[in-house]
RNA sequence: GGGCUCGUAGCUCAGUUGGUCAGAGCGCACCGCUGAUAACGGUGAGGUCGGAGGUUCGAAUCCUCCCGGGCCCA
């Protein structure tokens, strides 16, 4: 063996080198359950909210998701960066408890629960399928639980709120009282779909779309006053006028209250010969020819034009063909030229485009003092309001069959079953059919019993935006301030001046749905959800409902006992036990019939089948989380993905304002989506998904955690397996980092030196040391990180944070303090200073990192702090405080000139092909003894090289090339004191001195 | 089709009110160290700032249009 090999190995062991159990390979598949469980026993959520929180409450709330399926990408971000506030915010001295929920009732359970069941569900009352329903929930609210702890939370999971609980359900009806009490709530009729074989509505989840062939039909309408048609269509003076419309549901045109055309497009006015007549019939020009050709009448003659808006601000009218009524054409924005006629029966009963029409218009019958009907409505030009409730005509009764208000021949006939074939013999009969001509089509059908379904409109409840809040109508009379803001007005207010959102562009976002949104339909045809707590009339009885906040009080406290389960079980006036009749009576809240009967008629009263919407439910979690379990009321942040602009954010907002006047939320703070590699949207069946799974047993969850630090959730997110590889190699770099700073404090004792401990104090006197810039630059990260922390600026933290590991400690501080770390005598003063600031810095960082990274900081902080820490986890420690000690104002630039100097050492070695930075010198000028505070050997090891000199002779760089010169044997560097020592080695002088050799 | 929004080096992102703003990190290439070693250090290459017009003395940054994504509606 070579002398100098043996040499080697004789002076490593006199050498101080780093020595820690803080292992460099993280193994967090296997580990961070391991914390998980420390956690649980140290019982950690309990004690964060029993400790000290200089800084009051934080009042942040989860919103809830769906307790259906395993969580995916979108969980993990979203949870990760609720987490990521919760741990910040505690850490910074808030009290900031992580209450989780799950979102429990609706459709895609119900749905699955009934597919599980099959036919067996026919036999069954809703109280069974809600008991498998719920079972259903629970099962995935437990499996997602796990899943979400997995990615190390920190939430209450013993205590999460689920909106099937009875005690939340009762704060739900709770809100829904105190919107009655405000007057907001009104029921309307709302064309959904319905089952005729099942007499039921259906959810578009419950469609099934199959070809279908229909009878399409080719319609005239004839236009009540010719006088009124624009001058530029050259209407024949004193012979009938025809709108043709075009429809493929000829059952539907008894319910017709419109016809819409479209705004710009023009419209013709054709004379044809049709079966032996001439006519004369008005529809868009674009479609002419397919009209025409499609009828078979090839002589047809345009006589002249309008737009379509011309048809409505003339405000013309035309006849019904069968029934006594005469309607408008009005302009509406979603009649295309696709396909028909450009003139589009407009039936709001049968349509949801058609109620929007209606709605919009304000359609609504006035009785002609002949007994016919007029359809009237609300003009553009006219500041009348809609009329409230909006009155949509529907003639089908629940079983599919006309009711009493259509003429005699179609009374009592199926709409599917015959109606079609009598309206299109009727109208051949007076002729008003253009053409007719068999279709196929795709048709909705009902996913049970694969029959075709209809639009009917049926009974449902609605919020209204456009009432004023406080102000209600009761059997025609209006009570309380007409003049108050409405719920959308509020709204609109408050988007404006009381919410701060991030990104700022949701403010946008939530303005304009607010500005358009419908009134809200609260009402559920379904058995899984919470029952709206209403009693209809006996029935013959055709009055007002049941519904008054006493009463819906009353069934919410009987709810708090039994769950909504008793809704379906218990009778109405078990429901209503405790119900103050006589006070509703005395403020006139109860319809007369009610009044009269009294409270003995409870029994009479039909509960209501329907369920609330679970957006009502979820919207209400502010009242059935924050204000039921006393967190504070409104919350300071709501964080979700930007679709709940229009989900739970404005539903929680809505009624929020409606009962409270206040903004549930302070902040909102909106994520983007995830897309694949290529920007794509990520889908299951698109093979592009990425299973959360998948990527903790690839990854752990301090790597996920760390690819989410590092994203910009503004936007969009790509996510791919390789990016969390990369995502890890970064997280290495942190955790080496980590490692080595521990590693270099096995033998320090961070206690003062009068507690026998080895900290070092700082002086003014070494402002100019590394020690003290390292420390000033810790105080940099502690300012940069904990504002960037309060901003929920999570990526701007991970920047700062990498950056102090990899550049300010690793390339820079680390590189140039190993030498005396290893070199100097243990006990050196110079050492124990770099160990104190060392100390100092791991200990910053790991409570730094802690929110990002909870397992590996406090794995580090067990290794830093002994295996009985106080606090015994990090998660329990505040932030750091900036040191403050003093340090040089020169540093900045010698930090300048540092980079200067490599270049300059970098191109010089290649020139004298030098390989080692040891065997180089550097002699750098500084004729203003600006760097005569800094220690040269400080400087040297800044550079890693073996020694520099400073000049005020010279103007220039100037490496010196030192293999000529000796090399230590020990710390092998060429720095000038190197001698051969008492026992024949060559040594500098500071590592003979550590050896006792000087 | 409408509302909101995004498109800067291979990747993830910075770029305040238009004028050293063309940047950082990763990755990559080359080199060094071998006493942080499945680690560590140094140097370097890479972009006509989605495209086309326009405003301006001057635009990644303002306006218009177009292309391509995303969310929410229709």
């Amino acid at each position: 063996m070579p002398e100098s090999t043996e040499n080697k190995k004789s002076f490593k062991s006199t050498l101080n080198l780093p020595k820690t159990a803080f292992p460099m390979k993280a193994n967090l598949v296997q580990n961070e359950p391991a914390t998980l469980k420390r956690w649980d026993k140290l019982g950690l959520y309990d004690k964060l909210r029993a400790a000290d929180h200089p800084r009051g409450p934080y009042v942040f709330h989860d919103g809830p998701p769906y307790a259906n399926g395993s969580i995916h990408l979108g969980h993990l971000l979203n949870k990760v960066l609720k987490d990521m506030v919760v741990r910040s915010k505690t850490l910074a001295g808030y009290d900031c408890p992580y209450i989780p929920g799950w979102d429990c009732h609706g459709l895609p359970i119900e749905h699955k629960v009934m597919q599980d069941l099959g036919d067996a569900a026919k036999d069954m009352e809703p109280f069974q399928v809600r008991r498998k329903c719920k079972t259903y929930a629970e099962k995935f609210v437990k499996l997602q639980s796990k899943q979400m702890q997995r990615l190390l939370t920190l939430a209450d999971y013993d205590n999460p709120y689920l909106t099937m609980d009875p005690v939340y359900e009762a704060a739900v009806l709770e809100v829904f009282a105190d919107l009655v009490d405000k007057g907001l709530v009104y029921r309307a009729l709302k064309p959904v779909h319905w089952s005729i074989a099942n007499q039921t509505a259906l959810a578009d989840a419950e469609l099934e779309y199959y070809d279908r062939e229909d009878t399409s039909v080719y319609v005239l309408f004839e236009i009540a006053e010719p006088s009124n048609l624009p001058d530029s269509l050259k209407a024949p003076h004193g012979e009938p006028i025809h709108l043709m419309i075009w429809t493929t549901t000829p059952w539907t045109l008894p319910a017709n209250m419109a016809v819409a055309v479209a705004y710009a497009p023009i419209y013709g006015l054709y004379s044809v010969s049709h079966c032996g007549q001439d006519k004369h019939v008005l529809l868009a020009v674009d479609l002419e020819e397919r009209v025409f050709n499609a009828a078979g009448v090839t002589n047809y003659e345009l006589q002249g034009v309008c737009a379509g808006t011309h048809l409505q601000e003339t405000h013309l009218y035309y006849k019904h063909p069968f029934m006594d009524r005469i309607a408008p054409v009005v302009v509406a924005d979603y009649v295309t030229l696709e396909e028909g006629t450009g003139m589009v029966h407009t039936a709001p009963g049968h349509g949801v485009e058609d109620y929007q029409t209606g709605r919009k218009r304000g359609l609504h019958f006035k009785q002609e003092d002949d007994g016919s009907q007029t359809v009237a409505w609300v003009r553009p030009d006219q500041s009348e309001p809609v009329p409230y409730p909006f009155d949509v005509y529907c003639p089908v009764l629940p079983d599919g069959t006309y009711d009493r208000t259509v003429p005699h021949w179609l009374q009592g006939v199926g709409v599917l079953e015959g109606g079609n074939e009598r309206v299109v013999d009727h109208l051949k009969e007076t002729g008003n059919l253009f053409h007719a001509e068999l279709i196929d089509h795709s048709y909705p059908h009902d996913w049970r019993s694969k029959t075709p379904v209809i639009f009917r409109a049926t009974e449902q409840w609605f919020v209204t935006m456009d009432f004023p809040v406080g102000f209600s109508f009761f059997e025609g009379q209006g009570h309380g301030d007409a003049t108050a803001p409405t719920l959308r007005q509020m709204g609109l207010e408050a988007t404006e001046k009381d919410i701060r959102f991030f990104p700022e562009w949701g403010r946008n976002r939530m303005r304009g749905m607010l500005e358009s949104r419908p009134d809200w339909c609260l009402s559920r045809q379904r058995a899984w959800g919470l029952p709206i707590p209403v009693f209809l009339p006996p029935e013959g009885i055709e009055v007002e409902p049941l519904y008054t906040a006493r009463s819906v009080r009353a069934v919410a406290s009987n709810l708090r006992k039994h769950g909504s389960d008793f809704w379906f079980k218990a009778t109405p006036a078990e429901l209503l036990e405790g119900y103050d009749l006589a006070a509703d009576i005395a403020e006139e809240q109860v319809p007369q019939w009610l009044e009269q009967a009294g409270s003995d008629a409870f029994n009479e009263l039909e509960k209501s089948h329907d369920i609330f919407d679970v957006w009502f439910e979820s919207g209400s979690s502010w009242n059935a989380v924050l204000r039921e379990r006393g967190l504070g009321f409104p919350a300071d942040l709501y964080l979700e993905g930007s679709d709940q602009h229009r989900g739970w954010f404005q539903l929680s907002l809505l009624p929020a304002l409606g009962v409270t006047g206040q903004s549930p939320f302070k902040n909102v703070l909106t994520h983007g989506f995830m897309v694949d590699k290529d920007g794509r949207k990520m889908s299951k069946s698109g093979g592009n998904a990425l299973e959360v799974d998948t990527l903790l047993k690839d990854f752990g969850a301090d790597v996920c955690r760390w690819w989410v630090s590092s994203l910009n959730p503004d936007n969009d997110i790509k996510v791919d397996h390789e990016f969390f590889r990369l995502a890890g190699e970064e997280y290495r770099k942190v955790r080496n980092t980590l490692r080595y700073l521990l590693s270099n404090l096995y033998d320090f004792d961070p206690r003062p030196a009068d507690q026998s401990g080895h900290a070092y104090s700082f002086t003014d006197d070494d402002a100019a040391s590394l020690d003290a810039w390292a420390l000033s630059q810790l105080d940099g990260l502690i300012h940069t990180t904990t504002r960037a922390y309060e901003a929920l600026q999570f990526r701007k933290v991970r920047d700062a944070l990498f950056n102090f590991c990899n550049d300010t400690m690793s390339a820079t501080y680390l590189a140039a303090t190993k030498d005396r770390l290893y070199c100097d005598a243990a006990d050196a003063p110079r050492r124990r200073r770099t160990q104190t600031a060392i100390h100092r810095i791991a200990d910053a960082l790991i409570r730094l990192v802690a929110p990002v990274l909870p397992h590996t900081a406090d794995e580090a902080w067990l290794a830093l702090h002994g295996d009985t820490p106080d606090p015994i986890s990090v998660h329990l420690a505040a932030f750091p405080q900036p040191s403050d000690a003093p340090v040089s104002e020169a540093w900045p630039g010698v930090i300048k000139s540092r980079d200067v100097w490599l270049k300059h050492i970098e191109d010089a070695r290649q020139h004298a092909n030098i390989d080692n930075p040891l065997d180089v010198g550097l002699r750098v000028p500084d004729p203003d003894n600006q760097l005569a505070a800094f220690s040269a050997d400080d400087l040297a090891d800044l550079c890693g090289i073996s020694r520099l000199e400073l000049s005020a002779t010279t103007d220039q760089l100037e490496m010196l090339d030192l293999r000529d010169q000796p090399r230590c044997e020990r710390s092998w560097k060429r720095d000038g004191t190197v001698q051969q020592r008492s026992d024949a080695s060559n040594l500098s002088q500071r590592d003979a001195k550590a050896l006792g050799l000087a």
